[in-house]
DNA sequence: CTGGGGACGGGGCCC
DNA sequence: CGGGCCCCGTCCCCA
C-alpha cells in the first residue's frame, strides 16, 4: 500500500514537475517576446524623440523654461523646450543590456545637463497655470491621437501605439514598461469578466471630463474611447500567450500561483478578451471605458490606488453581481444587471433580437461623438439606471403587462405605448445620445431635451413669473419659483411636520434630520 | 432657491 | 384606425 502510495506520489510529482517545465518554458517564450516589443518600443520612442527635438531645435529659439511631462500620454507639453542637455530618459535603440527591472535612463543628449525638468504627473497642462502652454498643439496632438487610433487595432504592433515623446520622463517609461509586463492581469481579466468590471464601474464614478473633443471622436470600433498608446501597447498581442507574469518587474514569479492582487497601476488596460457574443460588446466598451477611466483618471491625479481587485482562484465565468460586488457598487450592478437583462430577459429573444443592441454602437451613433463620452457617458449611464430601479421602485416602472404599454423595454422590461419611446427609453440603458448640441458638445437622449438645453446657448427665458419679472429657461423652473411667493409648501416631513415646496428638500431634509428615506 | 439636465407621458400630425 | 414620428409639458434629481 504504502509502495503504491509513493508510487502513485512519484507519478504524480513527476506530471507536475514536467507541466511545470513546459509552464516556465512558456512563460520564458513570452516574457522574451514581451521583452523584445518593448525594446521595439523603446527604439521608437527614441527614434521619434531624436527626430522631434532636432526639428524642435531648429525651429525654436533657445531658451530655458518649464518643461511638463504629461507621463500618461508621453506628450511633452511646456512653452519653451529645453535646449539640449540632459533630457532623454529613454533607452537608446543600440542599448542591448537592457534589463526589465532597471531604470531605463538614456542620455542621448549633449550632456550639459542645465536644465529642470518639471514634472506634474497629476494634471493636465491646463493645471499647471496660464503661464505654461502646450508646446504640442492640439492639432498635432490629435493627428498623433488618430494616427494611433489607426495603428490601435487589435493585433497593432507595439511600436505603432507609441506616441513621440519628446521628454519622456523616467517614471513614464517605467510606467510604461510596467504596464506591458502587466500581461498577467490581463489573461486573468479575459478570463474573468468580473475583475473588468468592478475596476470599471470604480473608475467610471470618478470620471472626468477633460478629454479634448478630438480625441474623444477617436471612438474605437466599439465607440468606446480606445485607450492611449501606452495604455494598450499589448491590445491584440499576437502572442498566443500573455500570461507570463515579468517577474522581474511585478515581483510574481510566474512559475507560481496567478494569485494575485492587482496592482491597479498595473491594471490590464484596453485588453480584448474573447466573451460569449451577448456579452461582447458591453465587455468592450466597458474594458475601453475602463482604460479611459485609467488614464484620464490618472492624467487628473486621480488615485487609481482606489482600484483594488483580488483575483484568488476560480472566478466564475458568468457574473454575479451579488457575489463580487459589495454595498456600495449598486451602480456597477446595475450595469451589469443590464447585461444580465441580456442573457435572461426574455423580452430579448422574444421581442428584440439580441443583435439590435449589439450591432448598435451605443456612442458611435449619436451624432459625432464628441463630448465627455467615455466614463462620463457610462457614469450617467449607470447613474440613470439607478433612477430608473428607484423609479420602478416607487411604481412608477410597468410591468409591461398592460395592454396600453406592450412594448417592453430589453433591459428592464418596462412597458411603454410605442417602439420609439421604447427606443428612446433604452438610450438609458445603452448610452446613446443621439442629439448633440453644435454650440457646447453636449449630447441628449431626446430631442426635447437638447432644444431645452439650447436656451442656455440663446438666452432664450420664455417663462417669465408674473409676481417678480424673473424669468426662467423651464416651465417647472417657474412653476416652482411661483411657490415661493405663493408660499405653497405640499411636501411634508412624516417625522417633525415641517413642510417644503419640494419633494427633494423634504428627502434632504429627512436625511439630514431624520436619516430616513421618503418612501 | 436657481439652473441644468434626465426621463416619461400625452397629444397632434401624417401616412 | 393604427402606427410612426415629433413636439411639448411635466416631474424629478442634482449641483
Amino acid at each position: 500500500m504504502e509502495v503504491l502510495a509513493n508510487a502513485a506520489v512519484a507519478e504524480i510529482c513527476k506530471l507536475v514537475h514536467d507541466d511545470y517545465a513546459v509552464f516556465r518554458l512558456e512563460i520564458t517564450q513570452s516574457q522574451k517576446e514581451n521583452r523584445a516589443l518593448r525594446r521595439k518600443l523603446l527604439e521608437m520612442k527614441v527614434a521619434r524623440e531624436r527626430a522631434e527635438r532636432t526639428m524642435r531645435e531648429r525651429v525654436l529659439a533657445s531658451r530655458p523654461s518649464i518643461k511638463i511631462l504629461d507621463r500618461y500620454r508621453g506628450i511633452a507639453r511646456g512653452e519653451g523646450h529645453l535646449t539640449g542637455g540632459h533630457r532623454s530618459f529613454v533607452k537608446p535603440a543600440g542599448h542591448n543590456t537592457l534589463r526589465d527591472d532597471q531604470p531605463i535612463t538614456v542620455d542621448e543628449g549633449s550632456g550639459t545637463s542645465t536644465q529642470h525638468i518639471i514634472v506634474i504627473e497629476s494634471a493636465d497642462a491646463e493645471a499647471a497655470g496660464p503661464g505654461v502652454k502646450q508646446e504640442t498643439s492640439e492639432g498635432e496632438e490629435d493627428t498623433l491621437y488618430s494616427r494611433d487610433l489607426q495603428t490601435g487595432a487589435v493585433g497593432a504592433p507595439l511600436v505603432a501605439t507609441d506616441k513621440p515623446t519628446t521628454a519622456p520622463a523616467q517614471p513614464k517609461t517605467r510606467r510604461s514598461i510596467t504596464e506591458v509586463s502587466g500581461t498577467l492581469n490581463a489573461v486573468l481579466k479575459s478570463e474573468t469578466d468580473t475583475d473588468t468590471l468592478t475596476v470599471t464601474q470604480r473608475l467610471l464614478h470618478t470620471g472626468s471630463d477633460q478629454m479634448s473633443d478630438q480625441r474623444r471622436m477617436g471612438l474605437g470600433r466599439l465607440g468606446c474611447p480606445p485607450a492611449p498608446a501606452s495604455e494598450y501597447v499589448l491590445y491584440g498581442n499576437p502572442s498566443p500567450r500573455t500570461d507570463s507574469g515579468d517577474a522581474s518587474e511585478t515581483g510574481n514569479d510566474p512559475s507560481c500561483s496567478y494569485i494575485s492582487e492587482i496592482d491597479p497601476s498595473n491594471m490590464p488596460l484596453g485588453l480584448e478578451a474573447q466573451t460569449d457574443l451577448s456579452r461582447q460588446d458591453w465587455n468592450q466598451c466597458s474594458r475601453s471605458v475602463h482604460s479611459e477611466g485609467c488614464l484620464y483618471e490618472a492624467r487628473e491625479g486621480m488615485a487609481v490606488d482606489e482600484v483594488t481587485v483580488k483575483v484568488e482562484g476560480d472566478i466564475p465565468p458568468t457574473w454575479n453581481a451579488d457575489s463580487h460586488l459589495g454595498d456600495g457598487h449598486t451602480q456597477g450592478r446595475d450595469f451589469l444587471d443590464y447585461r444580465e437583462s441580456l442573457e435572461t430577459n426574455p423580452n430579448v429573444a422574444a421581442h428584440y433580437p439580441l443583435h439590435t443592441l449589439k450591432d448598435r454602437d451605443p456612442v458611435s451613433t449619436s451624432m459625432g461623438p464628441s463630448d465627455s463620452h467615455g466614463s462620463v457617458l457610462f457614469d450617467q449611464v449607470l447613474n440613470s439606471n439607478d433612477r430608473t430601479r428607484a423609479q420602478a421602485q416607487r411604481g412608477e416602472a410597468t410591468s409591461g403587462n398592460s395592454k396600453d404599454k406592450r412594448f417592453p423595454c430589453m433591459f428592464c422590461n418596462k412597458g411603454f405605448s410605442c417602439p420609439q419611446k421604447v427606443e428612446i427609453h433604452q438610450r438609458v440603458h445603452t448610452g446613446e445620445k443621439p442629439y448633440s448640441c453644435g454650440q457646447c458638445h453636449m449630447r441628449f437622449t431626446q430631442a426635447g431635451n437638447l432644444k431645452r438645453h439650447q436656451r442656455v446657448h440663446t438666452g432664450e427665458k420664455p417663462y417669465s413669473c408674473t409676481q417678480c419679472h424673473m424669468c426662467f429657461t423651464q416651465a417647472g423652473h417657474l412653476k416652482m419659483h411661483l411657490k415661493v411667493h405663493t408660499g405653497e409648501r405640499p411636501f411634508t416631513c412624516t417625522h417633525c411636520g415641517k413642510r417644503f415646496s419640494e419633494r427633494s428638500y423634504l428627502r434632504i431634509h429627512q436625511q439630514k434630520k431624520h436619516s430616513t428615506l421618503i418612501t
